[in-house]
DNA sequence: TTACGACATTGATCAAGGTCAAGAATTATG
DNA sequence: CATAATTCTTGACCTTGATCAATGTCGTAA
């Protein structure tokens, strides 16, 4: 079975507490699209009726300079809801675009009709309410690397932070993205995010082979940091 | 009557859907404060067991970084709560500073006892909601700006959006902080804060007297953002 | 296999804004 | 009112990371 069902719902934590009527809700105001790569699901600014859930793929949230700089703010992977959030603005309106990264198959929600369940579920509310939060301490940890740290700071925390919990020596990170994309994520230019990892290469902290580093001295880097 | 009663939290829309047993309830766990000038509120880091909604003076919630240098996230003005997100956060610690900036009288509340109510309110929920949903979208904008646009952008914009509604030629704005702080708060350097003021001021923009900035060209402001 | 397009690297140069230091202006305080 | 303490401004200089341009690498499709 392709499509979406309860169980996949299920496994997704701002749906877990439904029950199963109100579950079927969801279903049957959902629909499944499939976008190829570079495909856009949703422009800044354009009406928002609909909040989603990558089923598979990657999709990038960013904003758009008028002359056309790109700013990634977040990177959507699989089983990863978003937009959520603007059920609850005081403008239905999304505030950034959203574009596929990879071939990506999305689950639509109608906002209106989720919002509706929300008023019979609290416990709906709670998971809503500690993705909202966890999303907003995000944004200001996203606020604060990017006024009282440089460059390299940030590049080192994002490495650092993709190692696994159970991290040994010599742990390897594969780059999920295109360098493009996470240096923007990082709001660095793709020429100094090449640079910056020549350096640490250099320094023999960490090595790089096409999208996989290897953190040769993690306690290096954490003294960076 | 000087101290917190239910007149006053009926002014506060996250206080709105209570009835008046919850809003006996809320005023019963909470306090009254009153910090002079420049005293700390809470420190990043710290357990947090309240939230806070400012009476009288003014807050400003901050970052520091290890050299000591800060970052301004936000201004708490009276009437405006705060820190009310970190009760749905997975560690209840305060991710920011808090520190008076004018002698201030600060109302507590305990968060565990609050989310209780929201147990049993489900309209609170969805205010607080609403509060998160500004907070993301707010947050969201400000990096949107820190990271594609320029330092005089961000004033600029910043100026206009003091602007009263009501906004007629030649209006006069009122810096209702320190030009520290609310370079701070723009991501600015005061030094640099100054010469674009002067800048603007060259090009008969605007018109600078101590803490009042008139501006002289509203349409020529919006043109350069 | 080549040829094309996207992604990545490297070098040379530049500019925005930061740093440091001195002085002016404003505000608070005894 | 005088003096101290902030806050603000201005000048000279510097640093980070951006920009521009050229070249290299890799994967895909004809």
């Amino acid at each position: 079975m392709n499509s979406l069902n309860e169980n996949i719902l299920r496994q997704i934590p701002l749906f877990q507490a439904l029950d199963e009527k109100q579950l079927k809700g969801v279903l049957k105001s959902s629909h499944v699209l499939s976008l190829a790569a570079k495909s856009s699901l949703f422009e800044r600014g354009s009406v928002a009726s609909h909040f989603y859930l990558l089923k598979s793929g990657q999709i990038k949230l960013f904003c758009l300079s008028e002359e056309g700089d790109e700013k990634v703010i977040e990177i959507i992977n699989p089983s990863e809801t978003f937009a959520e959030a603007i059920m609850f603005m005081p403008k239905q309106i999304y505030p950034v675009c959203a574009e596929t990264l990879k071939n990506s198959e999305i689950y639509s929600f109608d906002m209106k009709q989720f919002r509706g369940l929300l008023e019979n579920s609290n416990e709906t509310c709670f998971r809503l309410l500690a993705t909202m939060a966890r999303q907003l301490h995000s944004r200001i940890s996203d606020i604060d690397n990017l006024t009282l740290h440089n460059a390299t700071y940030r590049l080192v925390v994002y490495l650092l932070g993709e190692l696994p919990e159970n991290a040994v020596a010599l742990s390897n990170i594969h780059l999920d993205a295109t360098k493009v994309i996470i240096a923007s994520r990082l709001s660095i230019k793709p020429e100094t995010f090449s640079r910056i990892l020549l350096r640490l290469s250099k320094q023999d902290l960490i090595e790089v082979h096409g999208n996989d580093v290897t953190l040769l001295d993690v306690e290096g880097l954490r003294a960076l940091v």
